[in-house]
RNA sequence: GCCCCCAUCGUCUAGCGGCCUAGGACACCACCCCUUCAAGGUGGCGACACGGGUUCAAAUCCCGUUGGGGGUGCCA
């Protein structure tokens, strides 16, 4: 494993300078206030560090851009770590849904993206300096013998029961003596002080009786050596972060230049449990496919446990840029609402050039599961037809079902609304009448409207009642664009043929 | 069990001691507009978990209770 130690210079593309970053770096100081964004200190050095165990989910998507944003704010530099350290879950596709996913969301690293799994040196560096100061200990116990010692403690959790027992470090697991006294304070920007009083915290394992570092263990060395100065992650990371203290003064002593840490608030479920990947429907690429676009995806997220100061919702993200804090942050859970996304992805939609849009949804549909095949999408009969359908649809999805029936040879009918027609004899006269009458005039959207507002009159209809058998016949649907333009555009032989199969179909079912 | 976090309309939130008979947005309901559906417009419904303090004054500060969540792996 330590013949990867070379790519550690190799991909170590840094351009920071690391003296004048670490030696103006005063930013956090536990005991003092939190952080003050103030102009003088240095940029800021955020990192995302997603571990590939699944697909990439909202939750993640979230902790990425309240990364992002606060590196866009103050000029700070955005960083990508992959956490790869534990090699039994984890895969190359999943690094690899991590990149397409920034990549979407328009979140763009400026740095790396480094592999923890290419970095074992630097772990083992900082293992045998843990170890040589005497902070690790090394512990043979299995975790059925700690569960069977520990049953009837008031504090479950590993005992120390190798503390003093001098096994040599080899081959064993490696754990941290944590003080049996005293506490550790956590100052985080988005909750204020938190302590952890040692005597709840068990001594934690910081590599594996094979050699390979933990997370704890990993995060910590590679925060220090990329000079992070804000950890910006999820809340329930708050627990492990007086470990990673622990660790950071273990290494740097007790004056250690500690980051900024802000928990954010859980992203939840409508059970108000946190997102999960087996139980919500969480992954990214899902939304994609259903058509969000990633400007309105990235707003929205924005919205959950941030507000802009005066309220408004729906924002550029320069403006969101402009305006962000980790102070205004709020500290409580947000449910992950779909409807409320899927507004505001409608606002999006609609907010777009007619041109936009026909570009952006054409290039989803290329890629969409729809029931035309590929070949009969008619460019230009849906730049003709696209800004009616701009104005009606939340999510490109949406857009199939309103256009299928200018793709398909026959329209795909709605069986329960055609069989509420079925032996009806005003519906049979009215398509009747509107064939006879369609058959012989002109074919402009304005003269097909006047000719079904004469239909609807000799009825004693109103339009929108007359309207409705016509529009079922030639959409297949009882709603859709605007019938009369829809007409216009697919042309009168493909109507009369369209009126005389649900004539057809209501007279012999 | 133990440790930690959280607590304003159904949901996302504003509120950081008086401007609050608590504001906005989504959802929902009604009406208007109208070629269906959307969009848009108008109006409506709807919350400070509870109990103690502190204060002239508390949604805002403190304590407790209750409720919810997270953590407690040789996972991250």
């Amino acid at each position: 494993m330590d013949s990867k130690t070379q790519d550690n210079d190799m991909q170590g593309n840094k351009t920071h300078n690391p003296d004048s970053t670490s030696s103006s770096r005063q930013i956090s100081r536990p005991g003092q206030s939190p952080t003050q964004d103030t102009p003088s200190n240095p940029a800021p050095r955020v990192r995302f560090a997603p571990s590939p165990t699944g697909y990439f989910h909202v939750g993640s998507a979230r902790t990425a851009l309240f990364n992002w944003l606060y590196a866009r704010r103050h000029q700070g530099t955005f960083i990508l770590r992959i956490e790869d350290t534990d090699k039994e879950r984890g895969k190359e596709e999943w690094t690899e849904g991590i990149l397409s996913a920034l990549d979407w969301l328009g979140l763009h690293y400026d740095e790396g993206p480094y592999h923890q799994s290419e970095r074992t040196s630097l772990y083992n560096e900082a293992l045998s300096k843990l170890w040589d100061a005497g902070f690790l200990y090394a512990c043979n116990c299995t975790r059925e013998e700690v569960l069977e010692r520990t049953r009837n403690n008031q504090t479950p959790g590993y005992d120390g029961h190798c503390r003093d027992l001098g096994y040599s470090r080899s081959g064993h697991a490696l754990r941290f003596k944590v003080p049996r006294s005293g506490l550790t304070a956590v100052t985080d920007v988005i909750r204020g002080n938190v302590d952890f009083p040692h005597q709840a915290m068990e001594d934690f394992v910081v590599a594996k009786s094979d050699g390979s570092p933990l997370f704890v263990l990993a995060n910590v060395v590679d925060d220090i050596d990329m000079d992070i100065t804000h950890v910006i992650r999820g809340e329930d990371l708050l627990p492990s972060t007086p470990k990673a203290i622990l660790i950071w003064k273990a290494l740097q002593g007790e004056d250690a230049n500690l980051p900024v840490f802000a928990h954010l608030p859980m992203l939840v479920n409508e059970k108000r449990q946190k997102l999960s990947k087996r139980r919500d429907p969480v992954a990214l690429e899902s939304y994609r496919l259903k058509g969000y676009i990633p400007d309105a995806f990235c707003n929205y997220l924005a919205l959950l446990g941030w507000s802009h100061p005066s309220g408004k919702e729906i924002m550029k993200i320069d403006e969101i840029i402009s305006t962000f804090s980790l102070e205004d942050v709020n500290h409580s859970p947000a449910f992950f609402d779909v409807v409320k996304m899927t507004h505001i992805n409608g606002e999006y939609i609609r907010s777009m050039s007619t041109a936009d849009f026909i570009d952006v949804s054409s290039k989803w549909l290329e890629e969409a599961e729809a029931p035309w095949s590929r070949d009969r999408f008619d460019m230009s009969i849906y730049t003709r037809i696209a800004g009616l359908i701009q104005e009606r649809v939340a999510t490109l999805s949406e857009i199939i079902p309103m256009i299928d029936f200018f793709l398909l040879d026959m329209p795909i009918y709605d069986d329960n609304a055609v069989s509420v027609l079925d032996g009806n004899p005003e519906a049979i006269h009215l398509l009747e009448t509107a064939l006879e009458r369609f058959s012989g005039c002109d074919w402009e959207t304005d003269v097909l409207h006047e000719q079904t507002a004469t239909i609807a009159a000799e009825y004693d209809l109103k339009l929108s009642k007359a309207q409705a058998p016509i529009r079922l016949a030639v959409t297949g649907k009882k709603v859709g664009p605007p019938l009369f333009e829809s007409m216009s555009i697919l042309g009168r032989e493909k109507v009369l043929q369209r009126l005389q199969e649900l004539l057809y179909r209501i007279k012999t079912n």
